[in-house]
DNA sequence: ATTAATCGTTAAGAAATCATGAAGAAATGG
DNA sequence: CCATTTCTTCATGATTTCTTAACGATTAAT
């Protein structure tokens, strides 16, 4: 908890209480907080500030989220910041657009501030893990269709490699199994629920059991080691 | 890893921004690095320093990436480096003509670094690979039309010729079908779902079996045994 | 400990994709 | 123009990959 403090969270939405509420709430617990009410300006403060933590609205006038989110991944001088979104629990939809811009996670209206912090704290973790780590024992070529683990390259059916892309085009984020559909299967096709199951037992077949993890009744996830 | 840290590698992009980053994430790896603003910048660095790898931006002004590609391979004083090219993920195009110029890989934009350095220590690790092989058992003549198989010598129809040309320029990678009709028939053209495989097995029946593979649902690719 | 929910595993059938052979078009070269 | 080669198409068979479905194992909740 006290190494969080250290930390600088966006928080943008274009409603000035939900600003209000979430910034109190946050800063409360020792964070530095800066807020934005649309896009655009969040761009500019997050070029000043570069926080470790956006948290954005998915529906905001001028420039919604998920364009405010595909434009920070796409800046390569920007420290990649953690970016969760803020979503109404009907705006589903945004949660497959979202992840695809290359959100970490969502946080769904309305907010309860305790369950918030501990997700923050959660998201903030993730800072210190994930970056290092370059022995990287495992190398994904998109061009070769080929997976390099720990020198031997493997080759990969089309399903199995476009999973496992998925997995770990962000390690450590949870996919869950809808997501997982979206991007996969497309969002027109219906397959079994144990599909996903069975191609993810074929990769751990071949890559061995200690990348991809499951996370029960939500996901699953991919890590190095 | 620690045998790597004696590789030089040349950056080239007209953005400053960019060079920048990508120099400042290469050189805490370890390695050494140099950087040239446009093609002509880097002939001039390449005749100097030699260097193991080189990343050349697509697009530039004065010189762009494909033909200072095209000289440094036609030079043959040089110890001809692993080039790999950066390019817009909308630059498709770009890798068609990449390719033909004698690209090694690709490496798409937004670069994230992680996945960069990994690459980076793919891509060398190829040169001790890839380097002796005086065995040479197969060898493409573009001027003649003909392939040099085990001592032999084989006359190809043109057809044939360029697809095995194609196949052959980047071993290991996997050409779609879509990439091949680009490159072999052009991009206007249109012809049934079957041709290439028929074109294909018409090189393996003269080639034999063991060097083009099939990769099913995403292309084929080429492969010394 | 029992139950319910979720995931793992396996094998078999379905679907997608490719290989092959033959035959007719198109191109090429005399 | 004809003969030959090369290219393309099409039909059929083979192979790989994908999906399903049944059942077992594990986990979480009561």
């Amino acid at each position: 908890m006290e190494n969080s403090k250290g930390h600088t969270i966006l928080i943008v939405d274009d409603e000035p209480d939900i600003l209000e509420f979430l910034s109190y709430n946050i800063r409360k617990e020792g964070f530095k907080v800066y807020v934005a009410s649309n896009g655009q300006e969040a761009l500019r403060i997050v070029q000043q500030i570069n926080p470790s933590l956006i948290l954005l609205d998915v529906m905001m006038p001028v420039m919604d989220g998920i364009e405010t989110c595909q434009i920070i991944r796409k800046d390569l001088h920007l420290n990649q910041p953690i970016i969760a979104f803020l979503t109404a629990r009907t705006e589903d939809y945004a949660q497959i657009a979202g992840f695809e811009a290359g959100a970490d996670d969502y946080i769904n209206k309305p907010i309860r501030p305790r369950l918030l912090l501990s997700k923050i704290e959660s998201l903030l973790r993730r800072i210190k893990t994930s970056t290092p780590k370059l022995d990287a024992s495992i190398l994904i070529d998109r061009d070769r269709f080929v997976v390099e683990l720990n020198g031997e390259s493997l080759a990969l059916p089309k399903k199995e490699f476009e999973l496992l892309e998925l997995l770990a085009s962000r390690p450590g984020k949870v996919f869950n199994r809808d997501q997982i559909l979206a991007v996969v299967w497309g969002n027109e096709t219906v397959v079994g629920e144990r599909t996903i199951d069975v191609h993810i037992r074929k990769l751990r077949e071949k890559l061995g059991d200690d990348y991809i993890r499951t996370i029960k009744g939500v996901g699953y996830t991919f890590q190095e080691k």
